[in-house]
DNA sequence: AATGATACTCGGC
DNA sequence: TTACGGCCGAGTATCATT
């Protein structure tokens, strides 16, 4: 029994028993300080044994679900874009009045709450969803969304993770509205071209629009922790060889070709590096491609010196071959 | 110099 | 005292081609 508990998700690595992150934690959870991302261990030493229960997350689970919830929006809504296993954004000329049936009709279908947030830009109905959770409806019209969003920590913003907030903060930010003193040449300075624009007009109160088109998936990757850290590339390959394997069953029901191999590289003080190569003709998902890992592994260990915690493969720049179906 | 392709890092969820 | 996943896309740097 569950009731009344704390429920720690877990992503268990399989390196020891107990490594691994937190991918989620109930709202009891959270009160002690629990947190996505954290070590489970730390998040044994917070909560007490005896309320307590991790439990492995459940991926293919958790996606059916997610296609229920779906098709249920969509029989609401105009038009659709499904940002994540569990966010959806959408439009509708009647987004205020049909915002609470869909929330019932979620409800109704799998016995979970949402929350809802309507307001005349993406970026605002976001945050105005967030700021009504676990179980929420917001509804803003353009002045209640300046005054929310400009009033706001920083952190909050969706596309403000923990390194940008803090660079923000140097300049003298904390909430939204005091990035509008900023000059415009620092931002771009400091975040680049794209962000320092998005972010100077985030301070001045203009919120980008629509939701764009839904994108189709560009690159697939399988990545995974080894038993112990280790510079061997014979152990190294061994589990690239495994994830290969994952990552083209994926390429095979989806048939895709592809012309970039990549390798990923998790060190041990935590870093991720990357290698890849393209290849002039896109490869069929039966083609064998040992030589060019081995040769992206020893590229790496040639110019990185430390252990290696993790491993993955990613196929990308896919192609759509037409009618040369002999390539599988 | 301009354009497009590729390589790589960052960070959200 | 420490403790640490598995994805994905965006953005940008860098390289190749013309």
């Amino acid at each position: 029994m569950t009731k009344g508990k704390i429920i720690v998700v877990c992503v268990y690595s399989g390196r020891t028993p107990d490594s691994g992150v937190v991918s989620t934690v109930n709202y009891d959870g959270r009160r002690l300080g629990i947190h996505s991302g954290m070590p489970i261990m730390q998040a044994k030493k917070l909560s007490p044994p005896a309320d307590t229960v991790f439990l492995p997350v459940d991926k293919e689970y958790y996606s059916q679900i997610s296609g229920y919830i779906d098709a249920v929006i969509r029989s609401y809504c105009k038009k659709v874009v499904q940002a994540s296993i569990d966010e959806w954004n959408a439009e509708d000329d009647n987004a205020a009045g049909i915002a609470k049936s869909i929330k019932e009709a979620i409800k109704k279908e799998t016995s979970l709450v949402c929350s809802v947030g309507v307001s005349p830009s993406l970026l605002g109905a976001k945050m105005a969803a967030s700021k009504s959770k676990p179980d929420g409806l917001l509804i803003l019209d353009r002045d209640k969304e300046v005054e929310m969003i400009s009033g706001s920590d920083i952190e909050k913003v969706p596309g403000i993770g923990g390194k940008t907030a803090e660079a923000l903060r140097a300049l003298g930010a904390t909430w939204v509205k005091d990035i509008a003193k900023i000059p415009p040449l620092v931002l771009v300075e400091t975040f680049g071209r794209k962000s320092g624009a998005w972010l100077n007009g985030l301070g001045k109160g203009e919120y980008d629009g629509g939701l764009g088109e839904e994108k189709e998936q560009v690159e697939v990757s399988r990545i995974g922790t080894l038993k112990e850290k280790t510079r061997d590339p014979y152990m190294i390959l061994g589990k690239l060889d495994e994830l290969e394997s994952e990552a083209k069953e994926w390429l095979m029901g989806m048939k895709k070709s592809y012309k970039t191999v990549g390798i990923i590289f998790v060190t041990e003080n935590l870093k991720t590096h990357t290698k890849s190569s393209s290849f002039k003709n896109p490869k069929g998902w039966n083609e064998d491609i040992s030589k060019e890992k081995k040769m992206l592994v020893d590229e790496f260990l040639a110019e990185n010196p430390l252990e290696i915690r993790r491993v993955g493969i990613r196929f990308g720049n896919f192609m759509d071959l037409g009618g040369q179906t002999t390539l599988f």
